[in-house]
DNA sequence: CTCGCTGCAAAAAATTTGCACATTG
DNA sequence: CAATGTGCAAATTTTTTGCAGCGAG
């Protein structure tokens, strides 16, 4: 497997090979497409949909169907390495490493289209299930999505 | 205009009068498939798509194309009258008649497919977005979606 | 009566499926 | 070499657009 064209591999490395390790742990094989998506999404700040997944691959000299891409986000998704973003309608990757049990908040800048994820403290979530208990509500996990501009465009 | 056939007025119908009201309000005309999508949303307790609205309103007796569905549905959004749910991708009626800003919270039964609107209180709402200001990004409205069994799925 | 809204037709975009072939481990 | 995963073709489904005519106010 080739992957040493097409997404470059930058700064954001770490969900790269967090990445590969989960899936290769879960059993799933390592191909270039899945290595490209992953770059891709690792790569953008923002939250991409499958054709601009396709997109970034292509121009930057890959190639992939956009068949695969649906399929490979799915499974990424399955493994809890994506997250579906509602007002983008589109996936960013979760670089958050460790267990966040449906605490991730995600911070959608309206302006520039970057996600950021932030955990919620334990004592913020907590308190919000358990609002949403008292009604007899059984939780299991949230969403949160923060909209506003991000620090970069504010200043 | 008929109004009188086509998806019952029922239990639900304050939404009915409030959304009327609203659109009145800002100045768009009451036709009888605004009328048909509004109470086909009002009698549902889950969210709904635009073809499962269309559907809804076909089976019942009503006429109305799925374009239209689509063209009210951007017009109840914008009028804050439905939400759109990010986990079920439909859309609810948003019930809450006084000013929320950005605080309801979704609970979506993963079962029964329920949706429920729950106010978060003001100081859970301030301490969510004080903690997303911390990291200097600029929030304005949030949105969050509890995913879990309702009360009755679960007795 | 007039302008906004709807329906119809059609196009465009997004997502899914089946199957032969290529690739990983 | 044995699955597993990909690409290609094609079908479905979802969403958007243009325009003529209806109907709410």
């Amino acid at each position: 497997m080739r992957t040493d064209e097409a997404l470059p591999t930058g700064p954001s490395e770490g969900f790269e090979s967090h990445a590969l390790a989960v899936l290769k742990a879960r059993g799933f094989r390592i191909t270039t497409p899945r290595v490209l998506v992953i770059r891709a999404l690792a790569a953008s700040s923002r939250s991409l949909t499958a054709y601009a997944i396709h997109d970034e691959i292509t121009q930057a000299g890959g190639k992939i169907d956009v068949v695969s891409v649906y399929r490979i986000l799915t499974t990424l998704g399955e493994s809890g390495l994506v997250h579906r973003i509602g007002v983008t309608d589109g996936f960013a990757a979760c670089r958050q490493t460790h267990e966040h049990h449906g605490t991730v908040q995600h911070l959608v800048c309206s302006e520039c289209g970057t996600v950021t994820e932030l955990e919620l403290g334990e004592r913020l979530r907590d308190e919000t299930l358990d609002h949403a208990r008292e009604t007899g509500f059984e939780a299991r996990e949230m969403h949160v999505e923060v909209l506003g501009r991000c620090r970069s465009c504010v200043s």
